[in-house]
This record gives C-alpha cells, structure tokens and sequence, in this order.
DNA sequence: ACGCGGTGACTAAGCGCATAGTCATTCGAC
DNA sequence: GTCGAATGACTATGCGCTTAGTCACCGCGT
C-alpha cells in the first residue's frame, strides 16, 4: 500500500564500498558544514535510490538530524538536487578547462589529456557523478536547461581538440560529432559501474581510456585492420551530419 | 506541498520523438492487446520521468483506463517495471546469441557482428532500452538479482570473443575487461542520448561503433601512433586483473 | 558576575495532499 | 445468463513541507 520502496538502509549504505567516492571535496567551500553533510548523505541517498525514491527523512537521517533541519539549509528537496548537479557539472567542466590541456601542443596530446583527466574525474567522483547523469528529472525545468548548458561546453571541448585533429591531418577523416560522442560514453558510462575498491585506480582508467580515445582518431593503415564482411556501401562514418543535437 | 512534478503530460509523451522507439514488438506474443498497450505506455512513463515519478494513473491514463485497469492485468506497478526489464534484458541477449556470429570465422569478424547488432538492438529500441538500464533501482532484490543474472550472460558472449582473438593472437594483447566494458558502454550508453529521428540509424551507428570496437582491438604498429608523454612506467593496460566484478 | 533580549540551529508534531492498491458493482461480448 | 474486463469510490499510508516552540549561545550594560 503505498510504501515506498527504497532498497538500502542509511546503515548499509554508511558501509557499502560502491558508495565511496570523494565528492565530499565538491562542496568544501561555498556551504557551511551541516549544509556540506546534508548534501553528502543526499548523494548517497540519491545514487542509491534515486532521486524520487529518497525522502527528506532519509536524508537528514544520514546525519542524525530530523527532516525539519534540511529546511533550515536548503528551501526544498528539488534545490537540494539541483546544487549537487549544479556543482557537480561545475567542477567536471573546471576540471577540463585546465591551461595544461589548452597548451599541450598536438591535438593528439590535448585528446590524451582531456580524455585521461575526464575519466579519472568521473571515476573519482562517480556517485556524485551518477547523480548528475541519471537524476535529471527530478529536476525543475528552469534548473534541468541550466544543467544542459554546462553540458553543452562540455561537449564544445571535446568537439574543439577532435576537429583541430582532423583539420590539421593529425586525425583521420572521422565524423566528429559521432567521436566525442563515443568518448563522452565512455567517459560518463563508467560511472554506472566504477567502485573505487576496483582493479582500476581513476588514473589507470584515465590512461586506458586516453589509449582508447586516441584509437578511435588515429589513421589506420590500409591493410592493418582485419578483412570487412562489408565492402563498400556508401554509408562510411565520414560527414554523415553537421551538427546533431546532442543532449 | 508534495506534489510529484512529472515533468511530461500523457499528450507531450505522445508527440516526443525522443520517446519514439521500436519496442512495442518487443512483448508481441507473451501477452494480450490491453497488456501490450500497458507496457508501452509504462515505457514512455518511466524513461520520461522514471518509475518512482510515474504513478498508475499515469501508466493506465496512456491507454485511456481507469487506474484499476492496470491491476487486472498486472498484480502490481513493480512487476509492471520487472516485465518490462526481463523481456528488454532476454531480447536483446538473444540478439547477440545467434548462429550468425559464433559461426562468423575470425575473432574480428565475430567481435565486428556482435557490437553491431548489439548497437543496433539498443538503438532501435532505446527507449525500453534506457528503462532497462536506469529504472532497476525500483525493482525489488530478488527481480533485481534474475536481472543482473541476464546481464551477465549478456557480458560473457562479449568476454568470449574478445578473448577468443586475444588467445590466437588476432588481437592486440590488451587487457580482455577493460576493453569489454568499454565497449558495452558503447553500446548501452547510446540509450541515454540516442534519438530515431537523428542523423544516425541504428544500422549506421552499429557498424560506426563496431570499427571503434575493432580499433580498441587491434595492434597497432609502434610508431603509428602519434607520440606518447608517458614513456612506459609499468602501468600499461594488460591483465591487471583477472575477473572484475562487473555490475 | 549576572541578567537580559536577540539569534539561529534544530525539533516534535502534524497538516494537507497524493499515492498504490482494493473491492463491490457494472458493462459487454458471446 | 455467464464470465472476464473495467470502473469509481474508497482505504491505508507515506510524503514534502510548515509551524510553534526549545535550546545553546552571543553581545552588552551594569
């Protein structure tokens, strides 16, 4: 009758290691400290249940405070979401908009070090990145378009250093928009299945998929790859679209 | 005041081209008309606003009933969701467990089949797709753990071949986990972004990403590729771990 | 030292509402 | 007339958020 079905207990998710990141470094500024500790049991509670799923009561509960307390630090559950996303994102674009990247000198090692600096920040922060990734919609949409829009600088950093690439014969005559789209896949499905008690450290990650990334650019020899089942049928990945509406 | 903010009417998901999929002849034989009609609507409910956002009105309102429709065909809204994931889960592993592709011949022709159909699948039915990948936090533990049991299968047809061409040497000698969830989350990650109205069909983005999977495969010649900053400081991709727990 | 008014963090209790699910009854095809 | 499908009115419950009030602490005049 109505019950609302949240799987994991405050208990089993103080202890569970898949809900061990260090987000608690996101917040350490702009909020005071009770704030800083609503927001971190929120993540754990929204990562864990969804966003829906969590009642205010699981989430003041995280810190040993009654519901009536997140009131005093935030006017709504939907604004506690949206300054976990908000920030969040924040931090992720920050994390690439870095002079190291912007002044590395070939394309090839700019992609390297976005890609490697992009994974590993996922993977560190991964369940506080699975909330901005897949708690969107208990956003308001005032807020969700916001989130959208410092999605969409993210994608034009990617979409920068891959089209230099292929502007200056550094890269093969690759369809960009479908490149950054695989990269960012495979940059933000990790945080689906990342658990910092894993074989991979992020900075391990990082480098593999940097390797990765830098595949999907490279010019293959002609006869390097492996014989095609299918020999030439118009459709190559090359130019299929200008500019897709990416999400 | 506790109102749940859906944030999509029953009219705009009707008209949304980015909730238009193929999914409706997924459950063409297993159940009747109304059922059917059920289903689909539950499948634009939960991947518009997830499924502790939709309530029963919403899903019975898609096919014109009252709420207590949905209860003579379905015991309860959760196994409504457990339906919808089994048989998402069971096609799409059955799509990838055909003679077709064990009886390609080398490793890379069967790697090139699989990603693309495994692409394909998802792309064409994107929509279902993406309630099976994000909404299993509403199903209980025992459906979550017949879930998890099918997408283990689903991981080990990837397993096997990648290894297959690892072993014989047809691959590059990269490390078989690593390389086998990058290209899942290829593959599954699409359903986050993936529209049937964009530029891309589900056949072009199946094989576009079965090249990326064959180039994460393949050996490169030493000095293809452009130069590393990293010299070789013993942390290079290859069998870092036997079996990773993956989700 | 002391009292005193002010302040901000926090709580107990609960309001108003919406939700998942129930059930007696009706509808409609054969 | 029978029987399954569908319904509208209902229940039990849980939810986000509010309210009235407690408590520890601060500055300050005396």
């Amino acid at each position: 009758m109505a019950k609302r079905q949240a799987r994991f207990t405050p208990q089993e998710m103080e202890d569970d290691p898949r809900l061990q990141d260090q987000s608690q470094d996101l917040w350490s500024e702009e909020f005071g400290e009770v704030a800083r500790g609503l927001l971190a049991s929120a993540v754990r509670c929204f990562a864990a249940n969804g966003f829906h799923a969590t009642t205010t009561r699981d989430i003041s509960a995280g810190v040993g405070l009654s519901p009536a307390a997140l009131y005093v630090h935030f006017p709504s559950k939907e604004l506690v979401l949206y300054e976990i996303t908000r920030i969040g994102h924040e931090r992720a674009l920050a994390h690439i908009q870095v002079p190291e990247i912007k002044e590395a000198g070939s394309p090839a090692d700019r992609l390297r070090l976005l890609m490697r600096r992009y994974t590993a920040w996922h993977a560190r922060h991964h369940v506080a990145a699975r909330v901005c990734q897949y708690q969107l919609n208990g956003l308001t949409p005032d807020h969700y378009d916001e989130i959208r829009e410092l999605r969409r600088h993210t994608n034009e950093v990617f979409r920068d250093v891959v089209a230099d690439g292929v502007a200056d014969g550094t890269f093969a005559q690759i369809d960009v928009n479908r490149v950054v789209r695989g990269a960012l896949s495979l940059g933000i499905d990790l945080v689906r299945w990342y658990r910092l008690d894993g074989p991979d450290s992020p900075e391990e990650l990082g480098e593999f998929y940097a390797d990765l990334a830098l595949k999907m650019v490279t010019k293959t020899a002609p006869d390097e790859q492996s014989a095609r089942p299918r020999p030439s049928n118009g459709l190559n990945h090359t130019g299929s679209s200008p500019v897709s509406a990416a999400k």
